[in-house]
Parts: C-alpha cells; structure tokens; sequence
DNA sequence: CTGTTAGCGCCTTCAA
DNA sequence: TTGAAGGCGCTAACAG
C-alpha cells in the first residue's frame, strides 16, 4: 500500500491535532469561531505537517478554480507577452492563477485549446479570437457559460464585451499627421490585411487620405524582407513616387525601414516613414521611427479588471443590465512622434 | 434550489443514457471494453449535454493535474517570453496546461507563488530562481516532492537539474573576439553584478582577458542611460581609453549603444561595442550590434523535456541512477558577428 | 466553540 | 459487456 500522495490531508491534520476536521477547515480559512488556544495548535500541527489545502477538493465542492486564461495567439509576441504580464499580475491581486495557451491564430487549435480550458473549469477567459466571426468559437462560449473578455480583436455575435485599441482612429490620426507635414502621397504597407485590425487601420487610412483629397496608396503584398524590397523599389520607380510611407504592423515597419536603409533613401528626407505599433529599439534607430503605439497594458488590465468584475458580481445573466452589453471599449493609442516622419529629432 | 454549476456531470450523462456511471466512464477513457452501440449511444448524449469531463475531480482522484508551471521573474522579458512560448507548446504536446507566474526576482514573491501552485497541485515546476542560494527554496522545493527543474540559473545545494547557458563560455570566446580584432583595452560594463549569469559572465571575461596579458577594466555601476553616460564619459576622458565595450546585458547594452551615439563616437571606429544578449532589431541599428546570443528557446525545450520525462518514470527517487543526479546542463551560446564588434558589415 | 456527516464528480475494484 | 459502491480532500449544514 502505497501513499496515494505526499501531500498531508485535512484529515491528517486533524488527527494529529485531536480535533475534527471542522476545525481544521476554520483554520485554514481565517480561523474564525476557533478558541485561540486551539488555533494555534491545530496551526502548528499544520506547520509541522506543511499541510497544503487541495485546491482540487475545494473546486469540486462547486468554488473557483481560481484560474483564469489567456488564449493569445503567441506568448513569444511582446505585444501579447506584455499584455500577459498585466494579466497576470491582476490576477495574482485577485488570488488567481493565469493559464496561458497559445493559438497561433488557428482557429482549431483555438477550439482545442479552449476544451481543455474547459475541462480544467478555468473561472474566466480572456482572449484574442482567431477569427472574429468563428461561429463555432461564439457556440462554445454561449454553451458553457464561462465569463469571457475578448482583446485586441472583437468577437462578433456575441455578447462578450471586447477591449481593443482604437485602430481607426489611430490610424486616421497618424495619416493625417503626415499629410499636415504636406507628404501627398503616402503608400500604405499592410501585411495581412484579413486581420481586424489591420482592416481597421485601413479604413482609418483611407478616411484621412480621402477627406484631404488625396488619392490611397494600398499594397497589401507584403509578407516578408523580399515582398516589401520589391514593392518599395517598385513604387520608387512609379512616375510618382510616395513621399511618405504608413505601415500597419510591427513587422511590416522594419522591412520598410531595412529596405529604405538598404536603397539608401534618405528617411525622412526623400520618403518619410511612420509605423503602426512600436518597437523596442525604435528610438535607437536612425532615424528614430515613430509610431502609433498601442495602450497593450491598459487593454491588458481593463480586460482584466472586467472580468473579474464579472466573477465577482454573477451578473444576471440575460435580462434587465444586461441587456445594453455587448461592450466594446476602444482603447485611444499615442502617436509617438520620432524623427522618422519628418518631425525634429527630440533630445534623447 | 439553484444548480450548483452550468455543467452537466457523468451522472447526468449516465442517467439520460440509461446506463450505468461506469460505462460512461469508459467511454470517455478511449471506449473499450463497451459494447459498440452503446458506446455511439453515450456518445451521442455527451454531446447532446455538452459534458465535459471535471479535471478536478480526476486530481482529486489522485491524478495528475495536467498543469506544469513556469516561475519567471517577468512575461514581458522578451528572453522569458520565448522561452514560455516554448515552454507551453512542449506542455500542449503533453496534453498540459502551463500557468505561468512572475516572481521579480523577488525571493518573498516566489515563495508565496510556489505556495499558490501547491495549493493547485501543479504537476511540476520550471523556475528561475531568485536567488540561486535561497534556503528557503531549497526547503520548500524539498518539502514537496514536486518535480523541478531550473533554467538561466541553478539553484544550488539541491539536486533539482538546471538547464543554463554557458555564460562563462559565451563572454569568454566574445571577449577572445574583440582581443583577435587587436584590441587592447576591453571595458567590460556589467548591470547588476550580483546575479548568478552576470557573475559567470563577468568571470568569462576576466579569465580571456588574463589569458592574453591584458588588464580587466570592470564597471559594475550601470543602472540606466545617465550611469551609463557617465561610466562611459570618464572612461573616454582617462588617460587610457577604451577601444572595445563588452556589454553584459541586453538593457546595457542598449544604454551604452545610445551614449556612444549621443556622443558621436564612431563605433567601431573608435570604440567597437559586442554585447552579450540578442536584441529585436540589432541588425537594423547602425552599426548593427555584434551580441553573444543565447539559446533561450533550446533551453525551455530542454528543460520542459527533463521534466516530462521525469513525470513520466517516476523516478526511484533517492537511491541507484538517481544518485549522480544533480545535473547541471549548459548549453552553448553563439557569437552572431555584425558590425559593431568590428567585423565587416554582412549584407542584409 | 466544536464535531459528525453528506456529498462535489470521477475512476476503480469487485461482482454479475 | 455492464453496474454498484467506495473514496479522493474539502466545506457547509446541522447538531451538540
């Protein structure tokens, strides 16, 4: 007969102590109605024992798990590790551990991955969907009516409330700021551009470029160092050059930039060049890139901070209050001015 | 009487079969054993109740938890981060969930997370430690039989099994680099002195260093641009300059490549810069950095590798193979050779 | 203030 | 091939 566990029980405890396992239990939980001398005892007991109260048994009697999750579609991505950090660390305050999966943007893995959450009974989710409109991702949250909140990308058809940075405006805002430097054609470099965000920053885009006027510029080839060397070199060659360039995402920027650097182009005086996200080193380079920066840690927390909102109050569930949710908070980004879109180069 | 939880149980699934608890048991644990129509019966009501099986209750059983935790002082570093991305595609293979905590390389912080995980009778552990020499660790990691394993940093007087990089190797063979480029005064410029991988790295550097006759320079004071400005102010103005950096971490790193270029000295001109750590967009940076890059994602492969398997064969844990345990795996750095150290710039 | 008891959902003997 | 029953560790009635 093998010990089924290292672990001491309850039970141990209280056999060792002399008292029932009630006791125990009110020790463990704030010791309240104890007689202190009993307190102390049985916590010493416990002590001697490194007794650990099994989070298992207490979630079986119907608690918390007192686990969240993340499903993010790369931990290694600093956007979404940055975000995790935030996460976690709320739930730390709310004394809750953060399960963390990745989905690589697949939405089967997604589906998975979310079964297993399932199955471990996580209190809350929070997550950046693979797919906004994944009918079978908003049936399996409306199954199991697990609390969830979703980040940087809504999930359509559903109630569950989004917190997404404000990709249209940001944007819009950025554009619009290199018009008011008087670039007058501004190419716009996408990457994978069946994103929600990224289709976002498009319209944004599209909406400063039009209402001043101007004519949109949209390439959406860009994959790689290769793909942006030959559309730049080939816009470079058009009978009217871009004098400015808009990327949307992280990626996209540094081959915008290395290309630049390698065609020897000066930045920002013949092609002025601003990015959407930033980077660590951005202002390090030289030029200096700026950027529109995203509030990662703010979505991170408000995503948070609204669901465990939602763990605390049981909110009811269909009706009255509830029925003016789906909530999207858009989040305002922050257009990093460097040097690299014609501004002055600011003192470190 | 309100239900206790949303789910539906093997019970009710059971019930609404008209079987028997075992055969649904059976059924969800692979079907043998049952008679086929009765296993594509049960299915069909699974489905129809959306059941999934509680993993608590199975813990509580005395089985795994299918979870492994990752202990870091911070998610957002992008050296941990890659190594948590890793870290939790090996747990997903395993048919694991990864929580993941964050300690700050604050001792207090990492004893109370483990005290959490614990509690959630996580499965095993993977864990940076604070502090290599911490005996309340030691105890604690002790106390617990749970499976361990430590990764950038071994924690000593224990025989939990440490993936680390060979830091020591790594600055040695980066420091003999910058002595073959021919030069003769290499200031080595440290961060944080007092943790274990700067400690080997600094002993790298000292021992080429020796080797070759020249004398150590050691500044140990750099906490952030202005400390870096000024060590690396009044090593310019001494009677000796520097001509090499040999910076020991990536923050470092950064301040010294921004402090050399604030103060137009020509790298690696005058002064030739290699640091230890990869950054994000060292090649794009003008000079690109030469770094010493480390194997971040072979390390949390490896480690996550140890601990399956040491969850798999439960090992005789004391005596007979156990005993020339304490392994200590070091894995080797590479020397990425860009610009800065003084190597010809390679082409993109 | 304290102990007894009945499950929570699951798997695993043990019988049938 | 199937089912009944016990128990994993814990807490919440419900007595004393």
């Amino acid at each position: 007969m093998r010990k089924k566990s290292t672990h001491s029980t309850l039970n141990d405890v209280a056999r060792k102590a002399g008292v029932g396992t009630t006791t125990v239990s009110r020790v463990i939980n704030g010791g309240q109605n104890v007689n202190p001398e009993t307190l102390a005892h049985v916590r010493r007991v416990i002590k001697a024992l490194s007794y650990t109260p099994n989070q298992a048994a207490r979630s079986l009697r119907g608690e918390r798990t007192k686990t969240i999750s993340l499903l993010i579609p790369s931990i290694a991505d600093p956007f979404f590790s940055s975000c995790a950090e935030v996460v976690q660390s709320i739930a730390q305050t709310n004394d809750s551990l953060l399960i963390v999966t990745a989905t690589h943007n697949d939405a089967k893995r997604e589906i998975e991955n979310l079964n297993v959450l399932i199955r471990h009974r996580t209190d809350g989710l929070i997550i950046a969907p693979s797919n906004p409109q994944s009918a079978a991702l908003c049936d399996l949250l409306a199954r199991v009516a697990i609390p969830a909140v979703s980040i940087d990308r809504p999930i359509f058809k559903s109630n569950i409330p989004s917190v997404v940075a404000d990709n249209y405006d940001g944007a819009f805002t950025a554009t619009q700021h290199l018009i008011e430097h008087g670039y007058k054609r501004i190419l716009c470099l996408t990457g994978e551009s069946d994103f929600y965000t990224i289709r976002e920053r498009i319209r944004g885009y599209r909406k400063a470029i039009e209402s001043a006027g101007l004519i949109a510029m949209l390439d959406t080839s860009i994959r790689d160092y290769e793909s942006a060397e030959h559309a730049i070199k080939t816009s470079l060659k058009a009978a009217n050059p871009p004098d400015a360039i808009f990327t949307l995402k992280n990626s996209t920027t540094v081959y915008a930039f290395e290309v630049l650097q390698q065609l020897n182009v000066k930045v920002p005086g013949t092609i002025a060049l601003l990015g959407f996200d930033d980077l660590e080193l951005a202002s390090a380079l030289r030029p200096a890139i700026s950027v529109v920066q995203q509030p990662i840690e703010e979505i991170g927390r408000i995503a948070t901070e609204l669901l465990f909102n939602e763990l605390r109050g049981p909110h009811k569930s269909r009706k009255s209050s509830a029925s003016k949710r789906p909530q999207k908070i858009e989040v305002k980004t922050r257009l990093l001015l460097r040097h690299s879109c014609g501004c002055p180069s600011p003192r470190v």
